[in-house]
DNA sequence: ACAATAAGTCAGAAAAGAATGACTACCCGG
DNA sequence: CCGGGTAGTCATTCTTTTCTGACTTATTGT
C-alpha cells in the first residue's frame, strides 16, 4: 500500500489532485473572497457572486470544507450565525495564488 | 473597453481563468507530460493516458492550443508526424506546477 | 401578526463534459 | 495487396455538473 498525500491521492500529477479540488464554477472565486475578505457568511457571499445561486454555492462550500480547504463555523446559534474561514491548510494556496497572479 | 490580460478574461479573479484554462479531465497530466518529457506525439500521449481516448485528448490539445499554453507543430508531412510543445506562455507555468508540489 | 433575514435542503430540468465506435487519409514495410 | 502506424473527425450516447424554484426552521424587527 502506497501512501499519498492529500494533494496527490492516487495519481502521480500533483497539480491534479489541486485543480480537482478547485474544480467548478464557483471554488476560485469563493476562495478569492476567503483569502481577501477573512470569514465568509452564505448569504453575504451569495450576493458577492453574481449569476450563482444557494445550490452551487451550497455544493462547492461543503466540497472545499471536504477538501480541508475552509471550515465551517457556528458562530451562534440564537441567531443563526455561521462564519467560513480560510483553515491552516487552505492558506498554505495563498502563495499559489500570488504565483498565478505574477503570471498576468 | 477594458483591456484584460489572457490569464484574467472578463473577471478580477486570476485564479479562476487559470483553473479554467486546465480544466478537464486530462490537461493537467498532459501539461505534466510536456514539461516532463518535451514535445509530445498524438498517439505516445495517449497510450501515457490509461482510460483515455483520441476524442478526449484530441479536445483538450485543441483547448490547451487555443490558450497558447502548447502549440501544434507540424514537422513532417510525409511520414506525418506532428508535435506539441509548451509555448513560452506554458513554460511560465512551470513554477505555478513546482509550487503546488512544495505543498504536497 | 407579518415581513424579512439567516442558512440551508430537495427534486427535477437543463447544460456541459467525456466516452464510444465507426470512419478518413496517408504512408511504410513485407 | 495486406497489416500496422500516423493523426485525427464525426455522430451518438452516457455521465457529471449546474441551475431553478419550491420548501424548511428559526429569529428579529414593525
Amino acid at each position: 500500500m502506497t501512501t499519498r498525500s492529500p494533494l496527490n491521492e492516487n495519481n502521480d500529477c500533483p497539480a491534479e489532485g489541486l485543480l480537482k479540488m478547485l474544480s467548478g464554477r464557483w471554488k476560485a472565486q469563493i476562495l478569492r473572497l476567503a483569502i481577501m475578505e477573512g470569514p465568509l457568511r452564505f448569504n453575504s457571499l451569495l450576493r458577492q457572486l453574481p449569476g450563482s445561486n444557494k445550490q452551487s454555492v451550497s455544493v462547492a462550500l461543503k466540497e472545499l470544507e471536504e477538501s480541508g480547504i475552509i471550515a465551517r463555523t457556528l458562530i451562534n446559534p440564537k441567531p443563526l450565525h455561521i462564519e467560513y474561514t480560510l483553515t491552516e491548510k487552505g492558506k498554505g494556496l495563498i502563495p499559489v495564488f500570488k504565483q498565478i497572479e505574477t503570471l498576468l
